[in-house]
DNA sequence: ATTATCTATAGATCTATAGATAATGC
DNA sequence: ATTATCTATAGATCTATAGATAATGC
């Protein structure tokens, strides 16, 4: 049954919703076509309508996972705010809503080019949103290596926080990492 | 056919030694009992007479590639000069034999719970390694947060290294994490 | 007439098991 | 007699496609 194009546009928006809070839980591979389309209330034939192929869709979902999530940084925020929350327990706990590159980053090598390059687009947004918020004495070169170099510690304390099974050790990695970037 | 202790013996490194290398390549869930086996020159069936589930195949396979990874450093090597083999193109280049922790750690909270708990105590390792190098004017304690915030550091990069489609952006992550681990 | 969605299904592939085989090691 | 390995296969599950359905929008 067919329904409004109003509706269609509704629907591959919950597709994408859906997509991009349950890959960054269970991995690009470990959600299922038919997993992510049952999460959006439909079956699995409406994505192959909707996006073509699995790839196509991934491509969109790890797009609308990063523009959203630039989104919600404000452009007040402070560099040590942002950090903060970055490296808080509830950031770490909550993976379904959090940064993108965090959950996609070791899977990403093994995508195709498009999905890679939307990925290397979106590190490019996050290196120039810390740039900005970097010690304006410095040169635009030199902002943006600390940027570059900070956005390695943000990534590896959380994946690694994530990774450990002990929630003490987790937590140390988080603090040790939020002492470091806040010399 | 049966084979002879020995062989059987060897069988069985042969296909930690394969899965600890193809797991890193491929991720966890990239690869099957059949590629796996088959690298080892043998029949996915041998698998389940030798580990019993695939899941059990992955602890040993995790614990052998950290353990392997970890007798390759030498006790007299500086912290400066880890750190720029860890960063360099080369180890980007070659995750197969590279760190097991940027390889694996997305993955990682997805995996039983005795997986987790070898890969945690691999990273007290890598922590306690990197510990031992810190400044010695430093406090333990202080010496082991350093540690985990240089853990962070070094696995950030290399995986969002690893991620990002541009060679240049690649070579300029490693490089500005370097820059930033020298001072 | 167009098209978003559903149903049914094809064709791969994945983990795991059962039973046969044949060399080992007592 | 034991057991490491192989062969065959079961049972899930995964991506993708073909054709039917029915509401839309000209």
């Amino acid at each position: 049954m067919r329904v409004s194009k109003e509706k269609a546009a509704q629907n591959r928006e919950r597709i994408l919703e859906a997509a991009s809070r349950l890959m960054r839980e269970h991995g690009i591979s470990g959600v299922s076509v038919d997993a992510l389309t049952e999460a959006a209330g439909m079956t699995h034939g409406s994505l192959y309508s909707q996006f073509g192929s699995k790839e196509r869709l991934v491509e969109e979902a790890v797009t609308h996972a990063i523009t959203s999530k630039g989104r919600d940084v404000s452009e007040e925020a402070a560099l040590g705010d942002y950090v903060s929350e970055y490296l808080s327990p509830a950031h770490r706990d909550q993976p379904g809503s959090g940064c993108p590159f965090a959950a996609l980053c070791c899977e990403i090598p093994r995508q195709g080019m498009a999905v890679r390059e939307r990925f290397t687009a979106g590190v490019r947004g996050m290196m120039s949103l810390l740039s900005r918020r970097m010690q304006s004495g410095l040169r635009p070169r030199q902002r943006e290596e600390k940027a570059l170099a900070t956005m390695a510690s943000l990534v590896g304390a959380l994946v690694l926080a994530r990774a450990v099974s002990d929630p003490k050790l987790s937590d140390d990695i988080l603090r040790a990492t939020r002492n470091e970037l806040g010399d």
